[in-house]
DNA sequence: GTATTTATTATGATATATCAATTATATTTA
DNA sequence: TAAATATAATTGATATATCATAATAAATAC
């Protein structure tokens, strides 16, 4: 076997690895116990209300048991509450509460900073190519699946 | 803040998780109990024996606590051996066992059709530039962190 | 309209990750 | 050489992930 960590998929993992601690450190100067998948969590919800807990976990790539524990914790620490949804009594309307909100507006400028960071120097061009490789990957991938 | 489900890292994020379940259900088929990592470590003890566990969980790109448990899990299993490393006495000398070797050989193959499956329809120049444009991102958060 | 199937969420068991603190050994330095 | 510092690995506490199963509600089929 050739070997892995001179693949592709090596950089792939390592690049998202070092992406996502980049941005948890930056994120944590400015709001302490705040983690980078929670703070999407607030922006989806933000973004787009009333998505299902299948949904934002779809969203986040994560499994359904996760986001239930996710969001669960997100509630016990005041940043989400879950209300009623009355149309479908399995669900529940899942939004950010004033101090989620709070967070959510001290956090945006640091994200966007941090993505900006991250591709200093890549034209927007470039960025686009990464994407329809990564995506040729992606269709393979399902494709084969 | 711009949805981050339209970004870059976003799509890189996906490709990674993507592949990894790839690969780990085509592992499963042929070696039960087996999970990526692990074949990766038994392939890295491999082509570089005598590694610490602090350089595997570097390769792998993981903290030395979770390689403690990981081996010590893989032990366990009959996958690996720790054997007295003499010239310091902090370390261990892991090797597989033949266990472990004949995992290894039977896995190879699979792991070598994932990547080609995955990578199918690419160019060498694409994938070649793909690897560019990621360790450009990974210059950038090196550089800034 | 009841029974069956499907969908959403929750839970239990287990595995893995992360961070801090600890232990044992090596290395440096004064 | 003794003391201080550094390194490799382990452990404990906590968080998160994953898979199977269960509980509840909704949708569909009969």
């Amino acid at each position: 076997m050739t070997m892995p960590l001179k693949t592709v998929f090596y950089t792939i993992e390592k690049t998202i690895k070092e992406y996502r601690k980049f941005s948890q450190r930056n994120l944590i100067k400015i709001e302490k116990h705040i983690t980078v998948d929670q703070a999407l969590v607030l922006n989806i919800l933000k973004e787009q209300p009333g998505l299902s807990q299948k949904e934002i976990a779809g969203l986040l790539y994560k499994d359904v048991a996760a986001m239930t524990r996710m969001i669960e914790g997100m509630v016990k620490k005041g940043m989400l509450k879950k209300l009623p949804y009355p149309e479908d009594k399995r669900r529940s309307l899942i939004q950010p509460t004033d101090k989620g909100e709070a967070i959510l507006e001290k956090i945006i400028p640091v994200v966007l900073k941090n993505r900006k960071l991250a591709l200093e120097g890549l034209t927007e061009e470039e960025v686009h190519t990464l994407n329809a490789l990564l995506n040729k990957i992606l269709t393979n991938l399902n494709r084969n699946s």
